[in-house]
DNA sequence: CGGCTACTGAGAATTATTCGCAAGAACCTC
DNA sequence: GAGGTTCTTGCGAATAATTCTCAGTAGCCG
C-alpha cells in the first residue's frame, strides 16, 4: 500500500527510496508537529542507519516540494507537519505547551481584508495563538479539538 | 534630555550606564525593526567599543523588562522595537523586505474569539502576513524575506 | 565611602541548520 | 537489462544566531 504522500512525491518528481519512505512514513503517521530531533528519533526506530543530515534535507525538499508543512512556535526549531489543503490555526497552551490545531475562516478573512486595506494582497501568514486555559466552564461542552504537538 | 525609554528603564530597577543609554538611544530613534546586528552597527557609530555580546544581552534584558519587544519576521534573526501599548501588527512586502505596521482591531477580536471558542484566554499572539502588492505576484509562491528592517 | 551586585568585553560554547564532497542508487533511454 | 545522468546519502566541517563563562569594572543604596 504505496501511502498518499508517496505518491504525491512522485508526482512532483522526487525520487523514491527507502529512507525517505521512512521519513514520510513517519510523518503520515505523527499527529502532532515534530521537530527535526523527534523526526530523527522516531525514523531511527525503523532504520538507525539514517542521517541526521538525511532527515534535515529531505524535510526540507518536501516541504518545498509543498508534500509537508513547516510550521514554527517559536522555540528556535522548525517543526514538520503533513502538507494539508485546508488552512487551520495553531493555539499553544502556555501552561502545557500542547498545540491545538483548529479552523476558524474568519480568521484568514480578517487577514486578507487587513492586507487589502493597506493595498496588498495576501500571500501567506504566520500566526500562533498563546493562550491558557479559561478558568470557568463555558457550559458549551466538548468542543472537538485535535490535540496535537 | 533624559529620553522617555531610559526612564522606564530606571522604574523596572535597571541599572543605567553609557553604553545603555547607547543603545536605548538607538531604538528610541529607530523607524524600523533593526535586527541585533544592526543595533550594533548603529550602536558602534555612537561608542565604538560596544561590545555584540553587550548588545544581545541588552536586548534581550530590555525585551524582557517591557522596555522594547522582540519581533521575529521568519528570516531566522530577532528584531527589536520599542516597546508601545498600542497592539500593531507586521506585514511583509515579500518583493521589497519591507514591514509595515498597521492597527486593526478586528484582528485581535476575531482571535480572541477564536481562543474563547476553545476554552482558552488569548495570551498573546505571534503574527506576520506575507503579501505583495495587488497589482504584482501572483500565487501563493516561495516566500523569502530579505534582510534589513 | 564601601560593598553588594549587576554589567561589560572577549572568546568559547551551544544550537539549529546547511554545505562540500565522494560514494551509492533512482530512473530515463535505448 | 545495461548505461549514464542526476539525485540522494553520510560524514564531518562550516555557518549563523545567540548564549555562556569569567574576570574585571562600575552603578546604586545605605
Amino acid at each position: 500500500m504505496t501511502n498518499r504522500l508517496e505518491r504525491i512525491c512522485l508526482e512532483r518528481g522526487l525520487r523514491m527510496n527507502e529512507k525517505r519512505r521512512v521519513i514520510l512514513r513517519v510523518l503520515d503517521k505523527a499527529q502532532d508537529h515534530p521537530c527535526v530531533d523527534e523526526v530523527y528519533r522516531r525514523v531511527t526506530e525503523s532504520d538507525p542507519r539514517i542521517s541526521i543530515s538525511t532527515v534535515y534535507r529531505t524535510l526540507k525538499i518536501l516541504a518545498q516540494a509543498g508534500v509537508l508543512s513547516r510550521v514554527e512556535f517559536g522555540d528556535g526549531r522548525a517543526h514538520y507537519e503533513e502538507a494539508r489543503d485546508d488552512r487551520h490555526e495553531h493555539l499553544i497552551d502556555i501552561d502545557t505547551g500542547k498545540v491545538l490545531e483548529f479552523r476558524n475562516g474568519a480568521i484568514e478573512t480578517v487577514l486578507r481584508e487587513a492586507a487589502g486595506q493597506l493595498g496588498y494582497r495576501l500571500l501567506q501568514y504566520r500566526l500562533e495563538l498563546f493562550a491558557a486555559l479559561e478558568a470557568t466552564a463555558d457550559g458549551f461542552g466538548e468542543l472537538h479539538v485535535r490535540e496535537r504537538d
